[in-house]
DNA sequence: GTGAAAGCGCTAACAC
DNA sequence: GTGTTAGCGCTTTCAC
């Protein structure tokens, strides 16, 4: 029983010969109704299924797609959108018959070159997903076309790149989350930023300085975090200890959000009646802190989703078109108000 | 270029045949060391790696190990487990020339079963994680003896397993954080439990119970939770709406936590004055929330490297060891404090 | 319309 | 010791 039946037992069965059980089986013009009938019905009755490996060996492909996540250890665990984005990935994946293979590196750019030309070289994977493209320059784009390995990337939508792209603009969900807050009659807002390198840590950040200046207002200052809660701790110290401090402040994320919020409670500073933030990404919690969180939603199911189709269509077929997502936005709670001391508004607008 | 080079080429170059070269690779006996050295040469010289697909279809192992993450959507992002568990993982996997294959599934029982199924026909994986072993008769344990495939189970120290089995009990943490707060003279500890048919739901469960009762004191109520924030919030609502609210509860997960810590600053309950509150993880954020949250700490990476270990020496070797990890342990931070509220105390007592 | 046979690239049993 | 050869299971070209 345990020796699962091959392709020559099915052909034997239904007295046919292996490459009609393969006609057969991927519905090839060139055999015959009955006979085909016949062999698929030798084929349930053995309960035969088609070796991925051989099929692997004589395609010379994977029928895998894979995806490297680089992150400091730290930030493995609280980072929302991977696992999301995976799930998305997988809907897509599960019926077009190709699998997802993982894998994570905590060190440096080493060890991230080397995860990709192991996939490669193994060709464990015939694509692979670019998540956190860098801004200005991804090494990992030369890297894969030396490679020879097809990817999609996610990115902006006005970054060019060499492989199709799915592009999702953070504007949108920042500007509105600038504008909530200047309608609010916010003057100081500042921001406290992902690391620059990253388009998303990048993005946001352009994007916030961007939409301030709309309004007419002069940036807040801004910080660069890391993206995790120590790092949005200490940005928002640093912002909260100025002699100006700014009236609201605009986060790259959920996390380092809820722990600034922490951190102006230490400070004796209330939310939102003192200090107004947002955050960015939606994460479940966000809706569960004190005060709820005023965020920016972030689609990382649908994006993974439309990679996963994109990078399929690209393996398949050779060549994909980009696809744009719809933008983010806001989600409001209650993390935002009026600016409520007066003083602190005086000494914005007085700059 | 593209086309790589294959074993026939380097036996030609060497000038020895393909089943010299292939046993030159993997320092086999009976091949001369000259002949090796030139072997090797002219593998190196030609850029040469034996072809993984090909090794998989003649060995009829696919050098993968698999991990199924069953989980509903909402809680997908917000699980820290994952993510460090497979950053674990790989610190092992890298090495041993094995990829790691990922599903994500959130539907129910069916589309997980669906997901082995999968794994197991296609032969992507050698063998699979399993993580959340259900208590009380997991499902998996059948599916996989069904399916022949190998397995690891991350489960408690004294549950019997027909698999190998990575333990770690959450007891100790549990106890300890039960003695923290009944040492600070609680007297009404309640707890929030996760999913009673998950080990880690119930075992904690067991575990906050056991450890009440150590003390002399009768269990506070206990609401079963589900490891999402809203679902800790509105266990925690459902506790402190009681006639006698707890003076202390223990969470099982940080999420649920910091969820109810949030609606114990809605309801207008102080922590730790008014409610003494645990957690269970350790997350990066539970540091970074106000207060900063009392935890036990989780390791789940050494977790991912452990069961890493264990599967690949079951699959290899055709049998493991289970192995017992280092029980957790308690992390004092400052959402637990004496109980300020001399009425609930006495309220508490008076049961 | 159907079947035979030659790969895909490596492994391992078996002669030499 | 070293080389030869027959698989692993499927795909696909090419005669029939």
């Amino acid at each position: 029983m345990r020796k699962s039946p091959t392709i020559a037992d099915v052909a034997r069965v239904a007295g046919v010969s292996k490459g009609a059980v393969s006609f057969a089986l991927n519905n090839r013009p060139g055999v015959a109704p009955a006979t085909r009938a016949r062999i698929l019905a030798a084929a349930k009755e053995l309960g035969w299924q088609p070796s991925h490996r051989a099929r692997a060996l004589s395609h010379s492909q994977a029928f895998a797609l894979g995806l490297v996540m680089a992150r400091p250890p730290e930030l493995l665990g609280a980072d929302p959108f991977f696992p999301a984005f995976i799930a998305g990935v997988e809907t897509e994946l599960a019926g077009a018959g190709q699998a997802l293979v993982l894998q994570v590196v905590t060190g440096g750019w080493e060890e991230e070159a080397a995860g990709y030309r192991r996939l490669a070289a193994d060709g464990r994977v015939d694509g692979v997903f670019l998540s956190d493209i860098r801004h200005g320059g991804d090494p990992r784009l030369a890297l894969l076309e030396e490679l020879q390995l097809p990817a999609v990337t996610l990115q902006r939508p006005d970054t060019p790149s060499s492989f199709p792209a799915v592009t999702l603009d953070d504007g949108p969900g920042i500007r509105a989350a600038v504008e909530h807050l200047a309608g609010l009659g916010h003057r100081r807002i500042a921001h406290v930023a992902g690391p620059q390198q990253f388009i998303h840590g990048f993005g946001r950040r352009e994007a916030w300085e961007a939409a301030v200046r709309t309004f007419g207002l002069e940036p807040g200052p801004s910080v660069v975090g890391d993206f995790t809660a120590a790092g949005g701790a200490a940005a928002t110290r640093r912002l909260l200890w100025d002699d100006t401090p700014p009236s609201a402040i605009v986060y790259a994320n959920d996390l380092m959000a809820i722990a600034g919020i922490t951190v102006a409670h230490e400070l004796g500073i209330r939310i939102p009646e003192d200090l107004s933030v947002t955050g960015f990404d939606d994460t479940e919690l966000a809706g569960h802190v004190h005060p709820p969180l005023t965020t920016v939603r972030l689609d990382a199911v649908g994006m993974g989703r439309a990679a996963a189709r994109t990078l399929l269509q690209l393996v398949e077929a050779g060549s994909a078109e980009s696809v744009e997502l719809p933008p983010t936005e806001l989600v409001v709670r209650r993390s935002t108000a009026p600016p409520g001391d007066p003083a602190s508004v005086g000494r914005a607008t007085s700059r």
